[in-house]
DNA sequence: CTACCTGCAAACGGTTTGCATTGCC
DNA sequence: GGCAATGCAAACCGTTTGCAGGTAG
């Protein structure tokens, strides 16, 4: 699946099979411009609550599906989405006392022949996470 | 069956600062002998369902701030519980097909120094995961 | 014009809380 | 005997479903 840096939003929601209405655009926008992936509650709060709750969990599931957004959880308990658009490979540094995250360009792939040589029950795997706990600058300071 | 070892399970418990009653032994053994991370639900059909909820839900807790275990989740919504005696540092291995888990003895600390180097906003990094997705080998015969 | 999208209300299900009772140490 | 642990019932809250009306293409 491939986007042009350059294609507005409204042209990505139609290539991913959506009507671009003023809902969709809103949280795909907000999903983009978002420095760090967010909750539900996070989306729904950048919209000022101007969309209705049904229609943000049935958007953001259908952009999952097309592989617009991605679901992510970093060990607790909520669920958080990030933008794939014109997003590549990455994978995330969370800082365990504020949740900041972010985005480092590394990548874990040589994990995976290194597990397929250890695997008894694997001869296939084609993807990985990696998510590194830390503490970041900001909470560094403030201790 | 597995031995830990060293201590008992009850020893392990009361280690731990709790009373070693029949309802933590079962849930500690449960998870002690399962071969992959278990849901709540799991847990309790593992049981027999003798044991209330409620208690279960609030043992679990306990076990993983104790942290004789932890919780993990692999992007989905579940949430999935192992235990942490006598359990070297290692990863998982899950089936995008049926979510069966093994564990693999890899370790991606390397990415941690990597990710240092990359990132703006840590000067900590403390701990990590990784977890594999792939295609199991009973999954793959299947198709 | 029609199929998709949205909003409202209600249902749903996993998880948590309060409280009285039980039982480990 | 004291305090942790348990079980039950009910509350809680994030999420899903059904349906009627709205809107993009």
């Amino acid at each position: 699946m491939k986007k042009t840096g350059k294609s507005p939003l409204n042209e990505i929601l139609r290539e991913a099979g959506f009507r671009a209405t003023p809902g969709k655009i809103a949280i795909l926008e907000a999903l983009f411009k978002a420095d760090q992936p967010l909750t539900i509650a996070e989306i729904s709060k950048k919209l000022k609550n101007n969309l209705d709750q049904t229609t943000l969990y049935r958007t953001i599931q259908s952009f999952v599906e097309e592989k617009i957004a991605r679901a992510l959880n970093f060990n607790d308990r909520s669920i958080r989405y990030e933008s794939l658009i014109d997003a590549p490979h990455h994978h995330h540094v969370i800082c365990k006392k504020c949740n900041y995250v972010e985005d480092v360009d590394i990548c874990g792939a040589n994990l995976e022949k290194l597990a397929l040589v250890k695997s008894k029950s694997f001869k296939a795997i084609e993807s990985h996470a990696v998510e590194l706990f830390g503490t970041c600058n900001n909470c560094l300071k403030k201790n």
